[in-house]
DNA sequence: CTCATGATGACCCTACTA
DNA sequence: TAGTAGGGTCATCATGAG
């Protein structure tokens, strides 16, 4: 609709090739084959080098020179760069090449035709529940405390304390900030947000925390916690200040309790009796998080030994990332068809272009953005100038951003990034499923860099098939553009109501769109905020869908994943602390079920 | 053999600009 | 809205000393 512009499918980057071939530097190749010096790195190291003296090594010089670089440049970008760092030197050289000879640019436009207005589409005796939802989560402030909304006030002006901060994290996580308090002085000045909440939780629990008191104001939002949990609680204390308790290591290989083709020598899969449902539950994130997040994740769950698994196991692309699930483990079965597992078989086009000395098989992971194309510009104009194999110094540039950012190649001494229906492709989505309703190419990457690996999570909850002939209820929290609904989907299991809470309206259209496709006979409702679903509203749905069978979420990993640059906080994030929510959430359906079995 | 040390590589990203 | 630039943490591996 706000898109004028209309395009065809087809290729839309077409670079004029045939123009920029004649560029300097048909002696290089030559003299760089003679170079017997594996990479750039040798001549930092080399004894000759003489630092700051104005005289650039010659050895150095040459050995660009051989690479076709004109003097003057490399005499430039040595003076900029200095001597020691001879990556950053040819880097320079690229982008001078880069600048000088870059072709006529076609602006890359890609228009998607489809559009459609979605129209809400939810069961009529549940309009009330769809009525509060949306209510709520218009301004959903105006349920907060006062003191909750002079945090928030502060925090828009940047001028919160270090205490006030941790008071807001708290109170965001739904608890008051006068127990948000209590627990602070009681803790210390040192103490982390887990610690604060297992302090409140066992302050919570010491008084009579089975008993629903809806109108205490000292309350948080969970309730109705059983006697078990309390001890739970108390033991996590204890766990915690226990020195030795050891941190949770990564598998290697990463294959959890197994994956098609493999097997760990020996599964010793043990769950607490707390943990065994009804109902089923499934929790997921990234799984190099900074040290200490998984510990916490998996005390908040349980005690359940994370599953961690690489998704390179199933498909073409890597995805590390930690599952805690009380599914059974055994009996596992694959979606068919089968995914292709490899770059080739996944890009069968690329094989024509793909230089022998690029070695890969599999992805990096996908991830929300994608590499630019002046650094695929970059990479064409560097391997132009040898008629071959380029020397090892830039085999390596290349193959370290190929690399970082997962480009393939897609024509002569050309790479690109994914497009997004290749990305579709490789996580197990259907074609175009996060294509068109007015969401953008950037927002698609967003989104699909935030999902689940569907062949992945489905031979994770294939083992429900069995025990649920009929179907399940299914609540689906931080649904994103629905992975678990389109594993189950997949699996044919039949999903009889969803109920899927997901922040983002975009993404939420395309669960929609998804599930009007797919001519589901089931309920989905939508909920849009996580915090705004307290203990009154789960009683309301659960008593109208009859109890969840699953309980499924991928809580915000921006704060817990590496390429975050910025605010990489731990799970204490902004965002990675709806955690929380998620483990709120599930207690409170656990409890509300077994109050009313 | 164990252990310390350093090198290497991967990473569900955010803030700015035009 | 697309394009661009931007750093640090952690696990793994190789190496060498003890």
């Amino acid at each position: 609709m706000d898109k004028s512009a209309s395009g065809e499918d087809s290729d839309n980057i077409d670079w004029n090739t045939d123009d920029e071939l004649e560029i300097q530097g048909d002696t290089a190749f030559s003299s760089s084959s003679t170079l017997t010096t594996r990479g750039t790195e040798a001549f930092a190291s080399s004894g000759e080098a003489s630092s700051s003296s104005g005289v650039p090594n010659s050895k150095l010089v040459n050995h660009f020179v051989g690479m076709g670089f004109p003097e003057k440049q490399v005499l430039k970008a040595i003076e900029e760069n200095g001597e020691e760092d001879t990556d950053s030197i040819l880097n320079t050289l690229l982008t001078y090449s880069t600048l000088e000879d870059s072709p006529p640019k076609q602006l890359c436009v890609n228009s998607d035709p489809i559009s459609s207005d979605y129209e809400e589409n939810l069961p009529d005796d549940l309009s009330d529940l769809d009525g509060w939802s949306e209510n709520e989560t218009e301004d959903n402030t105006s349920s907060l405390s006062e003191e909750h909304k002079n945090l928030l006030s502060l925090e828009s002006t940047g001028s919160l304390s270090e205490k006030e901060k941790m008071l807001l994290s708290l109170a965001n996580m739904g608890y008051t900030v006068e127990e948000s308090s209590i627990a602070m002085e009681r803790c210390g000045p040192e103490a982390s947000i887990a610690e604060l909440t297992d302090f409140i939780c066992a302050a919570q629990l010491s008084r009579e925390a089975d008993i629903y008191l809806p109108d205490d104001d000292l309350k948080p939002r969970y309730n109705g916690v059983s006697k078990i949990k309390k001890r739970k609680f108390f033991e996590i204390c204890k766990k915690k200040n226990d020195p030795e308790t050891e941190t949770i290591r990564l598998p290697n290989p990463m294959i959890g309790f197994g994956v098609p083709s493999m097997q760990p020598e020996n599964i010793n899969r043990s769950l607490p009796d707390s943990a065994i449902g009804p109902p089923f539950f499934y929790y997921e994130n990234v799984a190099l998080a900074p040290k200490g997040v998984w510990d916490t994740i998996s005390r908040f769950l349980n005690d359940i030994e994370p599953e961690f698994v690489d998704s390179k196991y199933f498909c073409a692309t890597a995805r590390k990332r930690g599952y805690v699930h009380n599914l059974p483990v055994q009996n596992r079965f694959p979606l068919v068809p089968l995914p292709p597992l490899t770059i080739q078989q996944a890009f069968p086009l690329s094989k024509r272009w793909w230089p022998q000395w690029d070695m890969r098989e599999k992805l990096n992971c996908i991830q929300t953005a994608i590499g630019s194309a002046k650094l695929t510009e970059r990479i064409r104009n560097a391997l132009e100038r040898f008629d071959g194999d380029p020397p090892t110094s830039v085999q390596k540039f290349i193959l370290d951003e190929c690399r970082k950012w997962n480009l393939v190649w897609v024509g002569r001494n050309k790479v690109a990034p994914l497009e997004p229906d290749e990305v579709e492709m490789l996580l197990g989505f259907p074609k175009n499923h996060t294509r068109g309703g007015g969401i953008s190419r950037t927002d698609r990457y967003k989104s699909l860099g935030n999902s689940f690996q569907v062949d992945t999570v489905a031979y994770h909850l294939s083992v429900l098939k069995d025990m649920f002939p009929s179907g399940i209820n299914l609540l689906s929290l931080f649904s994103g553009i629905g992975g678990a609904e389109v594993a189950l989907h997949r699996l044919g299991i039949k999903l009889k109501n969803v109920v899927s809470v997901e922040k983002s309206k975009v993404n939420r259209d395309i669960v929609r769109s998804w599930w009007e496709q797919t001519n589901q006979t089931g309920n989905l409702i939508d909920f849009e905020d996580v915090q705004a679903l307290d203990g009154d509203r789960l009683e309301e749905v659960i008593s109208y869908v009859g109890g969840f069978d699953l309980i499924i979420g991928g809580s915000p990993c921006n704060n817990l994943a590496g390429s975050n640059r910025v605010s990489r906080d731990g799970l204490e994030g902004k965002d990675s602390s709806l955690f929380y929510d998620y483990f709120r959430i599930l207690d409170l359906v656990k409890s509300i079920m077994s109050r009313s079995s």
